[in-house]
DNA sequence: GGCTGGCGTTTGGTCCGACCATATGTTAGC
DNA sequence: GCTAACATATGGTCGGACCAAACGCCAGCC
């Protein structure tokens, strides 16, 4: 038995839960507990860390809901070191509530705009050959699908996706898998012909067709057209969120 | 007693203490407990669930946990609509965990010269006259503070939310407090010269001048050598995390 | 011998009742 | 009228009990 040697600091003010979080936080971050592991039980715990099992539950489900354990009933937590997709994915459900104000999926939309509109000039400036071809698949899947709701949806964001890829930072796809979840929620359930599908494959193309000529300018542009068309297409379908003063995110030219 | 009208789905199969957490979610999301409310005593919502006291308490402690309620001993809880700057605190420890991965605060950072480069630029294309005058305000602020190492990150850091402020989405200054908590830890305990301040100002001049001269190009590439140059400086303080492969956020160039 | 079924063990999920610590409101005493 | 002690409300902790799902072992059957 380590209890001695593991004993929480009895000094400590805030809630015992959160002194045994602390302590478990540690030692995943120390790497005593490695990714895959499983957790001590809770009876053992409780032990360890002289502390009842209300305590020591509380301090699992914090971390829990921290994404740093994996919990199923009658399993040991899992310790399971989150990547930059689980800690977007935890922010989650908050971005649910903050969309339901004003504006507040046109501002989540504003910011996705902006920022693809970067990923669109860094590609036509950086991308490498075979970040072009894999585009130019994207693309030619993407035209392929039109008319097909379901698959066209797909083959859309993975052209987007490719985008978020280039420049080779993990933490852009994560934020693209953010957008979608996000996003996809308010127009779902739409009911929308293959002349639309037309529309948006045109808007990749013009995307490509800048990135390809490396015209950093022109791709930010049809980008920007492309997102925009698609924006003002869909909001129609909540009333009660329009996009209200801002600036356009076309500029004022 | 509301207890029939309130009674949670007895199918339900998750945990009780979800379910719990569901049902007073959606109440919070109806608008029945707005913002700055008390939820009822933990004793009065196990009579009205039906459920014993420990699923309220998980349940209560999860919706905490998510930035929903504000829990302190001896008081209700309070219902505590977050924003985005208490979405991405949330997160926040989360980034804790990644940062100290290979590459992890490389890739932090460079998400935050990529972004910056952007809101640079946009500010160069779009920025009110008042904008440029905050900002203008901001940088010399910054000058002022010159061979005071806390006041000159304070008016650094200032400056830079100028940037962020300026697309009027609400979203980017939340982005940008992250930025500066989860970034500054790396670089706490530098000793530093005026000399360093000063090199750092004359970042910011350049950026300055490159958006007031409605120079996009300029005030991309302006600030992009500010950032670069600023973390050059820096990543000799941790030894453990080094820039390895990835491709210049200057560019080819 | 190998597969399969059942049974006991482990372990998380829930419940109950009690007590403690803190905050608030109330009242008795000066 | 003000202050201090008391009563009440409420979250935090505890210990024990039981339930349900998952796992492991072992016997029995093909």
């Amino acid at each position: 038995m380590v209890r001695d040697a593991e004993l929480l600091a009895k000094d400590s003010i805030g809630r015992r839960s959160d002194a045994v979080a602390e302590a478990l936080m540690r030692m995943i971050q120390a790497g005593d507990l490695q990714e895959g592991d499983r957790l001590p039980a809770e009876r053992d715990l409780m032990l360890r860390y002289g502390v009842s099992r209300s305590a020591v539950r509380e301090a699992i489900l914090a971390l829990a809901n921290r994404g740093l354990l994996l919990t199923r009933l009658g399993h040991r937590p899992i310790v399971c070191k989150p990547d930059y997709e689980i800690a977007i994915d935890r922010v989650g459900n908050l971005v649910g509530h903050l969309v339901v104000e004003r504006n507040g999926v046109w501002n989540l939309f504003e910011s996705r705009i902006f920022f693809e509109a970067a990923l669109a000039r860094w590609a036509a400036s950086h991308a490498k050959r075979d970040d072009i071809e894999e585009l130019r698949g994207a693309l030619e899947a993407n035209r392929l699908a039109i008319g097909h709701s379901l698959p066209f949806d797909e083959t859309d964001a993975a052209f987007h996706a490719v985008l978020y890829r280039i420049p080779g930072n993990p933490i852009y796809p994560a934020v693209h898998k953010a957008y979608v979840e996000w996003l996809v929620q308010h127009w779902r359930s739409m009911k929308r012909g293959a002349d639309i599908d037309r529309m948006n494959h045109a808007g990749h193309e013009a995307i490509f067709e800048a990135i390809a000529a490396r015209d950093p300018d022109g791709a930010e542009e049809a980008l920007r057209r492309h997102l925009v068309a698609a924006w003002e297409f869909v909001r129609s379908t909540f009333a009660s969120d329009r996009r209200g003063r801002g600036q356009s995110p076309l500029g004022e030219a």
